[in-house]
DNA sequence: CCCCTTCTATACGGTGACGTATAGATGAAG
DNA sequence: CTTCATCTATACGTCACCGTATAGAAGGGG
């Protein structure tokens, strides 16, 4: 048997970068080959079509996004505040191709034209959602309040990348430290 | 002189309803002159290519979400208060192609890898942010906290079309309200 | 050392879209 | 009714990409 050059995981993996990088539309097959160093004749041995490729790409995101990030913030123990403030710090640092900012950004575009996506990040935002709720309610009795941070903890984080303005002549991350105060009152 | 069929308005508009609907690749002129009726024919008179619409795209874009949005609020009067109340109203109420929420987020999608567009996005968000700053100072005195308003009701218009957990037994609606009225606080 | 599975390169046909060229239709002006 | 600019239909060459087919390395097991 010939070893594996160029494994079915690297495929999903280079297939995030170009998401991350360009959108659905840029997960082109001949263009991760050429990022492999590789023609596409391989490529038809792991995976039945672009589709599933595609497919396969989300299933790694799900799993790595989900599971994986609320895990790392619980191993470390600490009470609910500084589980939040660690979690506020967490969000967004690229460590893997699969956590990127970038790449939640674009699934998230996607979803809006693609039930199958849209599914799978229903998926992931109930299960970040419920991980934030429990984690505001244990300092925060009114229900409808614990709704309404969870709301904007989470707005925060997509409209952080996405939100194009300037903060006159604060820094972006000073305003948001403030909200932060402000959210773990 | 003939009579212009379609004229240059018809596949901006046109060209706009598909970046709604399909993001800035589904702006493709073939399927715009079908969905128009017509062949692309007469396209090539209009735009020097497919840039050129997505460059005039934009700049109506521009010009229909900044102003014309402001002007609109600031016309019917009333209170700092009132008019941020009739903005949360307002917001993604897609009456034209242009105003419309999938417009915007796909422009702001399209940012992320275009610097072109992402200084036009700039250039509205400060326009916006400008505005939101103005009515917040009139009834709020710590600028840090104007500011973090400002960057909260601006994340939550654009978190709300894009966050896809649900919020328990409450109506996103509901818990939007909640967070509005802390906000107008 | 040879075989055989597994990966790889290359060539092919097909499709959708761009941009050009050119001929036909249309309707106001004269 | 003719003229003429303007819009429109169609055909064409090109390109990027998909998915298939087939032949060529590459290296472990017999």
């Amino acid at each position: 048997m010939g070893a594996i050059r160029t494994p079915r995981d690297k495929w999903i993996e280079e297939g995030l970068r170009a998401l991350d990088a360009g959108g659905p539309e840029a997960v082109r097959i001949e263009v991760l080959a050429q990022r492999l160093g590789v023609s596409k004749g391989g490529f038809y041995g792991y995976f039945r079509n672009r589709g599933a490729l595609l497919e396969e790409m989300l299933d790694t995101w799900e799993r790595g996004v989900a599971e994986d990030v609320i895990e790392r913030i619980e191993r470390d123990g600490g009470d609910a505040r500084e589980r939040l403030a660690r979690l506020f710090a967490f969000v967004g640092s690229a460590e893997s191709p699969v956590t990127s900012a970038g790449v939640e950004l674009a699934v998230r575009d996607w979803a809006r034209r693609d039930e199958g996506v849209a599914l799978r990040l229903r998926r992931v935002d109930n299960r970040r959602m419920d991980y934030l709720r429990r984690l505001y309610s244990a300092f925060c009795d009114d229900e409808d309040d614990v709704e309404a941070r969870c709301l904007i903890t989470f707005s925060l984080r997509i409209g952080d990348h996405l939100i194009a303005a300037d903060n006159g002549p604060r820094d972006r991350t000073e305003v948001l430290a403030a909200v932060s105060r402000r959210l773990l009152t």
